[in-house]
Order: C-alpha cells, then structure tokens, then sequence
DNA sequence: TAGGCCATCTGGTCCT
DNA sequence: AGGACCAGATGGCCTA
C-alpha cells in the first residue's frame, strides 16, 4: 500500500498533505520556526487542526486505495489458493469480510477517531510529565529534561526524601546530590549540579574514585561544594536569610543557596567558606510552593530558570551521618517504595502541609 | 552527519 | 463495537 502512495502521482498530493512532508509547508514551518519559536509551535497546532480537517479528505483517498488493496487481495485468492504469487506470501486465516466503500468509511472513521485519541492521551501524558518536570528539583523552562530524565530524576528525588524522612537526619549536599543524579546523563547531571551550584566534574569524578561511596566530610574530598556564588546572592533579598512567611520563603526559593541561606545563621558551622561538615539537603519544594509558576514576567523568567530551594536545617548531625545512598540506590535497607508510598507523596505534595512538616522538621 | 528526542500514526491486545 | 493501552515504525528537529 504504501508503494502504492508514493508510487502513484495522483496520490502524491493527499500523502503529502496527510503526512506533512510537503516541501513547501515544511520549508515554511521551517522558515517560521526560525523567525519565531512560538510561531512556530502555534503552526505546529494549526498544523495538527488542518491534519483533521483534511483527514476527511484524506480518508476518502484512503478508502479508495484501501478498496483496489481488497480488490487486489480478493484476486489472489482467487487465483491461488495457497500458492503465492511471485515473491509476495499468501495471507492466511480467515477469509477476510468483504470491504464495502461503507465499511471502509467506518473503518476510516475509526481509525481517525483512534488517533486522535491517541494523540489526546499522549498530550496528557505530556502535561502530567510537564508538571512532574516542575516538581523535581531541576526546573528549567528553557532547557526541558527530557521524559525518560525527568522519570529518573523524579525516582532519585522520591527516594532522597523518603530516606530523610525515614532517618530523620539530613544528608550532606553531595550524597543529595548524587542520589539525584544516579543514573542520569552527564548533561542532565551537570544541569542538576547546575542547579545546586555545585561542580559536578568534581563531584562525579570524586564519585568514580570513591567507588561510588559518597565521601563523608573527613574523607579527602578537596572540592568545595559551592564554588560559585550566586550572581543574585549580592541583593539584600538574597542576603537576608529570614523568611517570616512562606511567600518569602517562595520568592527566595530561585535565589537561595545554602550560602545565602546560612549566611544570616547564628552557627558558624554554617560557615560557607570551609567545607566542613554535613551539609543540609537542598529541599526543592518548588512546583506546588514555587512563584515561578505564577510570575510570569520576562524578567523573572530570565533570571531564574532554575527552582531550588535549600532550606535552613540543624546542624545536629554529627559528620559521616549522612544518609547512604549506595549506588544501587536500595542501601539503607527499605525501598523508598515501601517508605512512602506514592499516594501519601501527593497528598503531601498537594497540600502545603508537607512543605509545613518539612520545614519544621529541618527547623528543629 | 549521526544520534537523541519527540510527535504521530498504526495495528494489536485486552477489557467493557 | 468501541475505548484504553501499548509498542513498533516513521519522519522531523536539534545538537555535538
């Protein structure tokens, strides 16, 4: 059938249409994609609605060639039997119904039907990974991780906080960090280091000689976790570290580090200019609590592609602590599986509360 | 240019 | 019969 399309010409325009490789409306969605990504995401909706519209014409050529297919099938048998003719096999099975122009319109219409609900599950599918994307620790509207990163960022961020739940005590930044990035790629590594300001190099070359074992703070990891300072720790609302209310809290989420976040504590253990001890995890409890979702402005969008939020935690842990989060990710003895189920993860995600019990949690 | 990622179409399977 | 789900195929886009 399909040698049938592309083989005859009276087709050609139908096939082009349906399948969108006409030269002329690729170059132009090219073109516009060039000159305007949104354009060109708008045309590729326009795009979608002119496939349904010409669907019915398309179907109707489909039919037709779906009818001399029959016809064709038909003859064969005809002749046949069970031979095949020249190198094409016979079908077997049953005899197959006969299309008339009637049932070939319905099963058309089915067909078209189908897809578009294909085409609708998969959309919400999309928007379900697009809201998961804003709900892992790394999110950038700019630089989208991609599905199968996001499912695995989402499982490593699932399981770091199960541990810390589980085990009441915090994890230094880097085995945090490392939990997120086990088993991503090195861009998306780097795109997560990015976010926690970390170098990853570092640590992802430290991680391969400690054998996948996360260095305590006594262990001859050199590198300083927060080499970079963030270019908006130097405004006064990055630099004050008291957040009266959760807004605050919020608004801070895209500026915050654990420098500017420890830097108004009273410990000097939070000290950021010596790695010296465990490090508080980055919560990211962006998403659901972030305002990026609801500022919408360029500005802010410019500024803060990155969500992450390090809250303030004790520094109650005594060093080497810290959580184990082997590289097979099921050290620690139970499965984040087990720890915190799915459905209490929403309930708590959906609700402030978590933030709330979090939040005191690593005030405490 | 190869490879990764993605959207879409399509046929098969299972279930209602 | 029809819908949901799935996996394979295909082609477009983007990037190293």
């Amino acid at each position: 059938m399909l040698t049938r399309l592309f083989s005859d010409p009276s087709l050609l325009p139908e096939v082009q249409k349906y399948s969108g490789w006409a030269e002329d409306s690729e170059s132009e969605d090219t073109k516009a994609k060039e000159d305007d990504p949104d354009r060109g995401c708008a045309l590729k909706d326009e795009k979608m609605e002119e496939e349904d519209e010409f669907l019915e014409d398309d179907s109707r050529a489909a039919s037709e060639m779906a009818a001399e297919d029959e016809e064709d099938d038909e003859g064969e048998e005809d002749e046949g039997g069970e031979e095949t003719e020249g190198d094409r096999p016979k079908k077997r099975g049953p005899k197959k119904r006969k299309m008339t122009p009637a049932r070939i319109e319905r099963s058309k219409l089915r067909r078209q039907k189908a897809n578009s609900r294909e085409r609708t599950r998969m959309h919400d599918l999309n928007s379900a990974l697009d809201n998961l994307r804003k709900v892992v620790p790394c999110y950038s509207k700019t630089q989208k991780l991609s599905k199968i990163e996001t499912l695995r960022l989402a499982k490593n961020y699932i399981w770091a906080l199960s541990e810390i739940l589980r085990s009441g005590k915090r994890p230094d930044v880097v085995s945090y960090v490392q939990t997120l990035c086990k088993g991503l790629s090195q861009p998306t590594t780097n795109l997560v280091a990015g976010c926690l300001q970390l170098n990853s190099r570092n640590f992802l070359t430290e991680q391969c000689q400690e054998g996948g074992r996360f260095p305590g703070p006594n262990s001859s990891f050199s590198m300083h976790p927060y080499p970079y300072q963030c270019s908006r720790l130097s405004s006064p609302q990055c630099q004050s570290s008291s957040m009266p209310n959760s807004h605050t809290l919020r608004t801070h989420a895209y500026c915050s580090t654990y420098e500017s976040l420890y830097a108004g504590n009273a410990s000097p253990e939070y000290n950021s200019s010596e790695y010296e001890g465990p490090l508080s995890p980055p919560l990211c409890v962006n998403g659901n609590f972030s305002v990026k979702q609801q500022d919408s402005s360029p500005d802010h969008d410019k500024n803060f592609h990155y969500s992450m939020h390090y809250p303030a935690l004790p520094s109650s842990r005594p060093p080497g602590h810290n959580l184990v989060f082997g590289s097979t990710g099921m050290r620690g003895g139970v499965h984040s599986e087990n720890v915190l189920p799915y459905h209490d993860m929403h309930m708590h995600h959906d609700r402030p509360p978590m933030y709330e019990e979090l939040n005191a949690f690593f005030h405490n």
